[in-house]
DNA sequence: GATTGTGAATAGATTCACAGCT
DNA sequence: AGCTGTGAATCTATTCACAATC
């Protein structure tokens, strides 16, 4: 079989998850002068799993030299490759509030890989602003601005009442991917991947494997020991 | 068997995931003054698997009427118990950047059973200024200030070099859950649950199911069909 | 001798299909 | 008749254990 045989193929969003966090350490690994690691050294340092590793990473093709381990500069160039970090993608932000702002900032801030291009909001207040370094343009003007600047990914992070309006016109205008922030189940479009991230069901996660209100026994905080 | 028997056991975070999404849907139908609903009218309207919602929900014991459905009220308010909103959980943010200050805000926000009591950053800049409401403190002073407040949970939005200290201090101070947004894998404490949020991961995510560079075919963006 | 890559085994999650209530 | 709750079947993910390779 050939070097580059059906490597490409679809793979879990999970494993894609975990491609994404091998980059990371390798990146670190890199920086700090390594330049060959054994899954098994992958997975001590970073606590992850070793064969898991051994099992992501094949899935990509034969990475790995048996008996010694995987290049790190080599290694890292084929995830960056397979994540299509290697070239930029630009993203446009639509909602420009507590969270949208902070997003942009902080996806505009030494990043080669994603580009914040635009940015929307219907607050007029807001619109003709610049939020780092990118101009606040009206909501309206969205299906317009984005056939020009080719947005390949939307962060939607309005507020959940106008999220299906924005998704749809988003997808309308051609955008490629949408992370969505709003605390809505979409009616989303086949086509075009959507990842839903809410961070109250984050917290709520946590919030409940505290365990629920145990009457007559409020708050047990400190060092104790948890019930299990 | 008793009406509330083993039903508090350790649910997967998968399932606990969808139960806040239930909630919230649950939350949503009340205000429409809809009372009753079966499973399969949940799934459909809100975009989900009604057997689904069947197996999750029987796990809190048996709380559909055969033949009926399911009491709107009655299991919202149970849902709320289960995931521990039946009460206010308080917050902690440790570190005030982009992203702290934008999860400070939003998690101020309306909101009965989270509230963020105490911020903290080590930039002197930031130190005695008020954000959304909350002051913003020397991040040496984490473990006084938390010990006399009793955060249950903190929200780690630092730098990724600074997150392990900042964990180890939360941990040490009592705090008994963490959600971290700093893109690193933390040296976790098995009695404290932790959730790891990463923003970039999401993107990566997106990035890679848009397909890598195809060289020669450069970015069809617009209305085009998918590869697929 | 060390380490990868992988088939087989196990564990976990989802879907099916239907018995059992109302 | 309609809908829940659930065992069985299926699908997906992880872990084990070892042959293949360096």
């Amino acid at each position: 079989m050939s070097r580059r045989s059906a490597a490409g193929a679809g793979l879990s969003p999970l494993t894609l998850n975990r491609l994404s966090l091998y980059l990371r350490c390798l990146r670190d690994l890199a920086e700090r002068g390594v330049d060959t690691i054994s899954s098994r050294d992958l997975a001590n340092r970073y606590h992850l799993s070793a064969t898991q590793i051994r099992k992501d990473l094949a899935q990509l093709g034969e990475l790995g030299i048996r008996g010694v381990g995987y290049d790190v500069a080599q290694l890292h160039r084929r995830l960056s490759e397979r994540l299509g970090l290697d070239r930029t993608h630009t993203l446009a932000v639509v909602g420009v509030g507590n969270l949208g702002q902070a997003l942009v900032r902080f996806l505009s801030f030494r990043d080669e890989s994603f580009r914040v291009v635009a940015a929307f909001d219907n607050d007029p207040a807001k619109i003709g602003t610049r939020v780092g370094g990118v101009a606040v343009r009206d909501s309206t003007e969205l299906a317009d601005a984005l056939r020009r600047t080719e947005v390949e990914i939307a962060v939607l992070a309005v507020p959940a009442e106008a999220a299906q309006a924005n998704y749809d016109a988003l997808v309308a205008a051609g955008v490629r991917a949408v992370l969505n922030f709003a605390p809505t189940r979409l009616e989303t479009h086949p086509e075009v991947p959507t990842k839903d991230v809410d961070l109250r069901i984050f917290l709520e996660e946590l919030g409940s494997q505290l365990g629920a209100r145990r009457d007559g026994d409020p708050l047990r905080l400190g060092r104790d020991r948890p019930p299990a």
